[in-house]
DNA sequence: ACAATATGCAAGCGATCGCTTGCATGTCAA
DNA sequence: TTGACATGCAAGCGATCGCTTGCATATTGT
């Protein structure tokens, strides 16, 4: 449980790799000639950030000859929803209403720590 | 936008953190002090770990006297949420036919690369 | 007033990350 | 069969991360 929560959300922390979801989500089923194409970085940086993506489950990969074709598979986003968003959806709007009650209540809002005088 | 993503992700990417939103989802309003306890780590950590989850608006901080409560935002997550899930999500069941279809048509499933002969 | 409490700030350090470079291997096309 | 192409593997390196230790500051209670 955590340990794929752990290797989805590593894999999602880096901009370069979310941006080959974007580019995949554009376009699915590309080579990983074509995701290196328009893509300020190394093959081999592409390819270490593919498989990162492959570990957590997020894309699924397909041999054609001596091409690699790569597909999203949505379903561990899906399940990120789930555990993570879902779950904490519920409060929402009861929290935001509480917070403002609590912000109200308070004679002021202080995010400075030190005393101002 | 891309900015506010990396913070976001970034912050859930460590599961020490991702602890600290599950101890504030038990229960929320909770000092640094009592989120320290049963947690194998420094204060000094915690107090970390807090701050990305502020930067990145997960948590919103309130003082109290010398003591400082920590509410659980639950907006950001929505905003995952938004362009990170439900984007991908329209796709969910017809990529998953797809896939199962090539992976019909195709011969063999073919993880491992190298030739086996 | 003063001691205990709750927290902040900053430097340091090993571990991991993101990326590159160099070379090896498998596949296609003439 | 051979050269071009698409990709893999591994070592190295600076940057960032996660965490600790030591000391400073603000608040509470007696």
């Amino acid at each position: 449980m955590s340990d794929a929560d752990d290797l989805l959300f590593k894999a999602l922390a880096d901009p370069g790799r979310r941006k080959l979801m974007d580019r995949l989500h554009a376009h699915d089923g590309q080579t990983l000639g074509e995701l290196c194409e328009h893509l300020d970085m190394t093959r081999q940086g592409v390819t270490q950030h593919l498989a990162l993506l492959e570990a957590a489950n997020l894309i699924a990969v397909e041999w054609r000859g001596r091409e690699k074709l790569h597909f999203l598979n949505p379903v561990p986003l899906q399940e990120i929803y789930d555990r993570w968003i879902a779950k904490f959806e519920r409060r929402r709007l009861k929290a935001l209403s509480d917070l403002k009650h609590r912000l109200e209540d308070s004679d002021a809002p202080k995010p400075p720590r030190r005393r101002p005088s």
